[in-house]
DNA sequence: CTTACTATTGCATAATATGCAATTATGAAT
DNA sequence: ATTCATAATTGCATATTATGCAATAGTAAG
């Protein structure tokens, strides 16, 4: 059954003959001929009686003509909404990302964003899990370090640094360490994922070191990571977006300031990814752009 | 647009999975995953997140479902509907006949018809002008004499005799003819149809004679001319279906009883005819299949 | 009675759909 | 981690369907 044929059924009601609905459509009067026959085929039943100079309908026809034109209505107003909708920045945009970069970034840029698209409901997911976009319906998630391959489209937000930390108060307690070997008598603390916890590496213009730690505390989550730094429990490496007010203020000074400092790779990034699809929805689209600009 | 594409968008939706729903209609899963990538394309809207393991509506694709569920749902009922009206007898039966044969013989069958036909409704259309059937949306209509050519479907019903009858008080007045030339000087009363009007033929073996007659009284209504017979008022032609009760209470007697008479033809017959279609209504049909029976 | 128009149909060609097999990807099981 | 089974996609060859044109037949109006 084919809704073209229908609606040429419904123009042919509407207009008085085949001839008509063909130029309609701009066809020829064999298709619209062709058409209705194969839609009386279909059915099983007449719907217009025919000479070659005229028609009329059917009593099944009339009947099927007024039961079928409000659902062929309703079905195009379907669509024609659903089409709508997509290009209107509506619906609810469910972003996904680590609870730390939720909590520190994401408030001040959510609500520049929903000042300038208010018909849109945000739904925010904060986890430091890494979430299945496709299967929990996300439309954006925030990823942090390497991409791993995957079917989604990322984008690069901005390119991160890491930092040795740590309370005043800890090193005036500890010691001010003056060469990465100096740190493996200190309280280190780090992230759990696996590029993290179990070596760091150092860079100072072409000098490369590693350097196996053992750290006294291990979280996922980075505001979880800064708080006991704060609390002068030792020294932490942290992401530089988590840092900015702390080193100003002073609550928090650099260690080693002179080496840079990585998990397994100096190359690390914040990226905003979204799933690879034929049309991306204009809401994902939105917060992308609005993002990366 | 095509609703089996829909059907099949439902369809995934219902089993959650391309595969599923290729087993389902018993078709190859590629042909779903093109039937869903054209939906797509023809709305502009993504429908599924795929991954080459699993799919997952959209949010678009989310309101579409909700939204055309029970739109289709309504178009798939309104064809059942119409289908199960079409094989049921039901609606208006619109017959088109003669006056007089409207009057003298169809009360009882169309009696006995909505009697086996309850859901049925009769609109007898009493005219003795020829009617268009597909204009004036007629089903079945009835005929008398020579057909003309046409897109209708006849059946002979019965064939009809014609005779020439007078009341017995008009005989016993104007004497009782014994030959066709006696008719001549004798009031004579006949159909308005040309083919009745001008001339009479007889037949009696293989004898054959035709006389060109002066009628006194014409009229295109056979009861009409029954009566006027009845009233003494001369001799009128009049078809064996109109006569039946008259002969044999004695209130009309045959003249020229030996002699076969016609109009024009002697070869005429009732016809019942409809509009020729590849599906015609069962009401039509129960009518037609219940007159010739 | 002619004319112009309408629906239908045959036919050649264009467009589309379909299944199969190969490819790619992924979730689950080992 | 690695393997395995399975789902979606895509290229390709083939089958099916749709389309316009021209021819046909039939009808209503002038």
């Amino acid at each position: 059954m084919n809704t073209e044929n229908i609606k040429l059924f419904l123009s042919v009601v509407e207009l008085g003959s085949f001839a008509n609905a063909a130029k309609q459509f701009n066809i020829a009067t064999s298709s619209v001929s062709r058409a209705i026959n194969a839609l009386e085929h279909e059915i099983g039943v007449q719907l217009f009686h025919r000479t070659t100079r005229k028609i009329a309908l059917t009593q099944a026809g009339d009947k099927f003509h007024k039961n079928i034109l409000p659902v062929q209505e309703a079905m195009d107003l379907t669509i024609a909404e659903l089409v709508e909708d997509a290009n209107l920045i509506t619906g609810t945009l469910r972003i996904a990302a680590s609870v730390s970069f939720g909590q520190a970034v994401l408030p001040k840029i959510v609500s520049a964003f929903t000042a300038v698209h208010s018909d849109l409901v945000i739904d925010l997911q904060l986890s430091d899990r890494r979430v299945d976009l496709i299967e929990e319906g996300i439309d954006v998630a925030i990823r942090h370090g390497k991409l791993e391959d995957s079917s989604l489209i990322a984008r690069k937000l901005r390119n991160v640094r890491y930092h040795l930390v740590a309370a005043p108060e800890y090193l005036e307690r500890a010691g001010i360490p003056k060469s990465i070997s100096d740190l493996k008598a200190m309280d280190l603390m780090s992230f759990s994922y696996s590029s993290f916890a179990r070596k760091w590496r150092f860079r100072q213009g072409n000098e490369m070191q590693e350097m196996s730690i053992m750290p006294k505390f291990l979280t996922s989550n980075a505001m979880m990571l800064k708080q006991c730094a704060l609390n002068a429990m030792g020294i932490a490496l942290l992401a530089d977006w988590t840092l900015e007010t702390e080193l100003e203020k002073g609550n928090l000074v650099e260690v080693l300031p002179d080496w840079e400092v990585a998990g397994e790779d100096f190359e690390t990034a914040i990226w905003i990814v979204y799933p690879s699809a034929q049309f991306v929805p204009s809401r994902t689209r939105a917060f992308v752009d609005f993002m990366v600009t």
